[in-house]
DNA sequence: TCCAATTGCTAGCGCCGCTAGATACGCGAG
DNA sequence: CTCGCGTATCTAGCGGCGCTAGCAATTGGA
């Protein structure tokens, strides 16, 4: 059966567009203007057509997620191979992170604030997941001493949350951040 | 008129229950439990006075905030105070303000992950904000070294926060709670 | 060619935050 | 003491939300 094949490809690709057109709404207007109903317009198809591909709206920014995962893997894998000793690899890891949330705050929010239901103990998820968790630990590795890798990595990465977040909801200036990511990277690089 | 004073009495009085049944309904059944309509059953008024009182939602969240900055405030003073030295201060610290965050989530998340308008350039929220920035302050203060006590001050504190919130998101395993708190403080008091 | 299953649609449910317009109440003036 | 007015509060409803039941159209196999 081809046609069968042609159909389920048609349907990949209608799934594609939902996540592409959630994302670049997010983007752009923010997850509030992210609803069922325009997710539908966007796609042209009529607001039930999302059901047959998502559980429900959470599954939907869940999906946006995960392909967050994998850029910010990308991200954190490049800017540690191009760095010159360890040292600045922690600040350039630290930096692309901080680039990577600035840039695609919605997307961050998905992966890290909203839709906690992920599932962070199944498929591919934690792929991507780890392999970003991975790249810290390997830039972290050389300057943790003897502290326990993991601990010292999650502590990193809590830090570089901390600063994002509360950065972006207005509680720390801008204007400081530079001084910030200096002194939380020289904190966990010496 | 001592009817009018009378008047005013009975209307802050009104104000307080609104606050303190979002507060309670967010801490029990969380934020999205809390809404107008609840709300109005709950101080057994009809839900256009809420409007009379606040400008919507948002605005009642905020309160609840505002009060967590005060307990959050208190409970860092009485850490730091009872601390036999610095060293042990910072540690101090920073157990009581994850254990407020892990006590009252919801009101944690008012203050610090929802409700981004809130006034933090006016009125008594910096009072109580500053007041909690100010003691953390003063506990890294006597480590801070040569950094920028700003600085270390917010970065701290947004290591915090990533603990906090990235633990109670899932992201990270509540077992080793404790060693990436201990990893947090050793790297800030040294 | 006809049937059955799949696919997508229209319509609607119960909820949300918020508000317009009507009503009951209480104070001050005559 | 009564009356009129301003205020306080209510009922009812708007538009929008996530989600779903049930119908219509299309499609593939017998």
């Amino acid at each position: 059966m081809s046609t069968q094949g042609r159909r389920e490809r048609e349907r990949a690709k209608r799934e594609q567009a939902i996540i592409t057109a959630a994302r670049d709404l997010a983007l752009t207007e923010g997850w509030d203007a992210v609803t069922t109903r325009r997710l539908a317009a966007e796609i042209e198809y009529s607001q039930p057509v999302l059901y047959s591909h998502f559980k429900g709206k959470d599954a939907i920014m869940a999906a946006v997620a995960v392909e967050g995962f994998a850029e910010l893997a990308t991200a954190l894998v490049s800017a540690r191979a191009s760095a010159a000793d360890p040292r600045q690899a922690v600040a350039d890891v630290a930096a692309a992170y901080v680039a990577f949330a600035q840039q695609r705050p919605a997307i961050y929010d998905a992966m890290f604030t909203l839709a906690v239901d992920l599932p962070f103990a199944s498929q591919d998820v934690p792929t991507d997941l780890a392999r970003g968790f991975a790249e810290l630990s390997e830039t972290v590795r050389p300057v943790a001493g003897d502290d326990d890798l993991e601990a010292v990595t999650e502590t990193f990465w809590s830090g570089l949350h901390g600063l994002v977040t509360l950065m972006r909801s207005g509680r720390l200036r801008r204007a400081d951040h530079d001084r910030r990511l200096a002194v939380l990277v020289d904190r966990f690089s010496r």
